[in-house]
DNA sequence: GGGAAGATGTTCT
DNA sequence: GAACATCTTCCCT
């Protein structure tokens, strides 16, 4: 399996956040692997970006986004449920991309086992809260590089399965909710919302 | 199948 | 003390 390069995550946040699907996130845990697809992202930028918990500056929560793209960002939202962030652009801008849904590839088992729920495959990762549940993600992964295991994100040489895309304004977000910065497959069963 | 509301804790004002 | 990039349960149809 090829792994992203660094470069890659240095580009622009919007076009990482729509290249980066189709293709795979993989955790390897003692309990097994774990493979995803990535049917759903959305971007957070520096500028003009109010939705950005970077737009406020730097602060101790947020210092993963400040930090070399390629690493992970995870934070906990409500009191009860993480969410996975890439960081990408330059050092020291303050971007990153939410993946907010993928579709189960390996590992279904032992991400219903993670979640504790009789739920169907559709339920499993579709939403961030649930995939970095599904996924055994928590703030321990904050900062951690995505560029080797356990958690690493992976090159599908068929991503172009995962086709057309569509792009629509960002959930659950309160500013900024006029911006089309979400990114999907469209149609696809696993995303979070249709 | 869908809408409403509560849970829950960290961060920032 | 309010806000928050959410999920689940409960009750309705």
């Amino acid at each position: 399996m090829k792994l992203f390069t660094g470069d890659f995550f240095e580009q622009d946040t919007g076009a990482v956040a729509r290249a980066l699907l189709g293709h795979y996130l993989c955790h390897e845990t003692t309990g097994g692997m774990m493979v995803g697809a990535i049917v759903e992202t959305e971007a957070y930028l520096s500028v003009d970006d109010p939705a950005c918990h970077a737009s406020r500056g730097l602060t101790e929560r947020n210092a993963a986004m400040f930090g070399p793209a390629g690493r992970a960002y995870i934070y906990l939202i409500y009191g009860c449920h993480y969410c996975f962030n890439v960081v990408t652009g330059p050092v020291g801008s303050g971007e990153a991309v939410l993946v907010r849904a993928v579709e189960p590839l390996e590992g279904s088992a032992l991400m219903r086992q993670r979640r504790g729920l009789a739920c169907s495959n559709r339920d499993l990762t579709s939403g961030p809260g649930k995939l970095c549940q599904a996924f055994g993600l928590d703030r321990s992964f904050n900062g951690c590089s995505l560029h080797e295991k356990p958690l690493y994100l992976a090159v599908n040489n068929n991503n172009m399965a995962y086709r057309p895309l569509q792009v629509t304004p960002r959930i659950g977000v309160t500013t900024a909710s006029d911006r089309l910065l979400r990114f999907i497959v469209k149609d696809n069963p696993f995303l979070s919302r249709r």
